[in-house]
DNA sequence: CCACGGAATGATAGCGTTGTCATTCCGCGC
DNA sequence: GCGCGGAATGACAACGCTATCATTCCGTGG
């Protein structure tokens, strides 16, 4: 049982603190790390000073701000983030929210996001969501990283748990959702539509002549988007799916390679078979080198993302390709105009994507 | 001139002005977010009591906890962790310096890393310091990231500019560096040595009848040891290099096929080529199996990291173990004990590493 | 000469949390 | 009955910085 919380005769505050001479009872807290105040002191220029030729020189007069820098680097002072976020209600802290950055399609999105950032003065915090299907940590991470008051929010994917939106929502922060679409982002969303992407390399299969059309999918809820618009596409086209092997995510060569292998060993009888990520279609081509399946004669493979290494696959990967680093630097872009309060862009950009034709398809 | 009267509204204002009574002169700089005393104020209880439910909930009374709880749930209070790291000097972040993300052999030493502090309430900031033949950012994340006032900090290599070496220093936080190792480090160091490296290979190699043995390099400082080591083995062994390709970092599966094609062009007669990564030696292989060039009959082929598709490519690659993994965990459990001021465990270990025996060689 | 305005700088009061005691209550042993 | 110790809770003052006025100092034009 709860106990009654002591009555303590309240006294009344201070209009004024004494002046602070000594502490009566207190051990002071202080470390030996360079205050700002400390610079200001040796300076002899007050602390607001200081703040402002780290912050906006332009403010201060040249001489002072000389004095001061020179100050600044005699002492290593280096700015308390934790005390200025505090105070200025800014942390310049970015998160950005993933499911992973192994074996990744979108490493290349972060490093252009925290590029474009950087440039901006902000720095990224990543959090790995790990994917739906490996039970996503992402509510936790959505705690835990708004705990560190982000002047901006990414995430990748726009299907997030009731609780994750809600906390996001109600944080106030500038939010972008990436690499997909919606018509309801929780704020902004720049992306592609997957079911296109899907029916898009569906209709270009059939045009090409392939009828027997395999796949190997990771379990991840957007890959599983695209598969939706081709089985769709395939439809359209009185064609059904001859095979398909779900594999794990994230891709990876070897579920790729062995997800193919299993197929085969089903006995399909594709001749064509689409990838949810490169990855996978490296495995694929992978195992068919191994059991002398001639490529694209008697098996095409397409694979998505068009990494680095697909132009360089022997024979060469077909691909679809997504901006990758644009995705990165228009989302770092929306999110800075959203932070110093610009007129707001639009609140859903489709960056598309292309279907890259080399020689496996 | 420079009169200009508002267009727009030069700053948002606060959303609610709390009926403050007393404010003499100053606006208050309140926000709508719960605070800690909001939620005090709500269940009864003292700011302290909430923060030790948030924190240490074991030395506050079972029911107060339970209370207090089902406030924060009502109110989605979230902590502000920028006011309680400065309160507390305890920021329950730790940086991660790395070159890059890239294709990269270091996201699952970073993965692991993540891992385990985020089971210990901490959180990773990832900075990518680009490789240093690219102009290195490092001093300036350095700073940058130090004014986060970081808990500990994780770095990649142990040869740091002068400047960034006595900032961590003089920051007094714990710092591991891995991937390398060294007799001074800064801090601590795991990590294995990239001499060794380059010399057991050069000694596998030879050991196993090559001796016409090229290389293909990134042009990255631990990388470029590993291959020192290799040609003083060589050495030992009355042989010279025959023939070498150079490629800027960070590795990719092009570069190593380029640079392999380079070497052939050159006319090459090795009949083994060591390379600084498995996405070169992935890339040697694809430009081999190009040209009909056998393997590993008429050419060895060896990589270095054993990264995950290395067991499946065609053939399957040789290639040097590093327990990435067990790095990231290993660094992570050092910094926490640091952290808690546990007796330090030593100051240098040695992961070491393993040759894996495959097809290419 | 004087009000006026802009540039430069400063004083004060927080920002939201936690460290450090201090206080209250209660059970227990003598 | 009384002192003691531990459990539970609280008061107060930082932590290091910046927002918000306020002030000082000049040069200028009327």
């Amino acid at each position: 049982m709860r106990r009654k919380p002591p009555v303590t005769a309240p006294h009344p505050r201070p209009e004024r603190r004494a002046p602070r001479g000594r502490g009566r009872r207190r051990a002071s807290r202080s470390t030996n790390a360079v205050t700002l105040a400390d610079v200001a002191k040796i300076a002899g220029v007050s602390p607001i000073t200081v703040s402002r030729v780290v912050n906006r020189p332009e403010l201060v007069h040249a001489d002072t701000v000389a004095q001061v820098q020179r100050v600044i680097a005699r002492t290593g002072y280096v700015p308390n983030m934790l005390a200025g976020g505090l105070a200025s209600r800014r942390s310049r802290l970015v998160a950005a929210l993933v499911p992973t950055v192994v074996n990744s399609i979108f490493v290349d999105t972060i490093q252009s996001l925290t590029d474009t950032l950087w440039e901006a003065r902000y720095q990224v915090v990543l959090g790995m969501t790990g994917y739906a299907s490996h039970g996503s940590r992402e509510e936790a991470l959505v705690s835990a990283i708004l705990s560190r008051r982000p002047d901006a929010v990414f995430v990748v994917g726009v299907n997030h748990s009731r609780d994750s939106r809600r906390r996001l929502l109600t944080a106030h922060v500038p939010v972008v959702e990436v690499w997909d679409l919606t018509t309801s982002p929780i704020d902004m969303v720049i992306g592609f539509s997957h079911e296109q992407v899907g029916a898009a390399v569906g209709d270009y299969l059939v045009g090409k002549g392939y009828r027997r059309i395999a796949s190997v999918w990771a379990d991840d809820e957007r890959a599983l988007r695209r598969r939706k618009g081709l089985l769709e596409s395939l439809a359209r086209h009185g064609l059904g799916e001859a095979g398909a092997s779900l594999v794990p995510a994230p891709s990876t060569l070897r579920g790729g390679r062995q997800a193919f292998a299993a197929l085969l060993d089903r006995g399909t009888d594709a001749d064509a078979v689409v990838c949810s990520s490169d990855a996978f279609a490296h495995g694929v081509l992978a195992e068919a080198q191994v059991r002398g399946i001639a490529i694209p004669s008697r098996l095409a493979v397409l694979g998505f993302g068009d990494l680095e290494f697909a132009a360089e696959t022997v024979p060469a990967l077909s691909s679809v390709r997504i901006d990758r680093h644009g995705i990165g630097r228009l989302a770092a872009e929306a999110l800075l105009a959203r932070i110093e309060g610009k007129p707001a862009g639009p609140k859903v950009v489709d960056v598309g994507f292309q279907i890259i034709e080399r020689e496996t398809t």
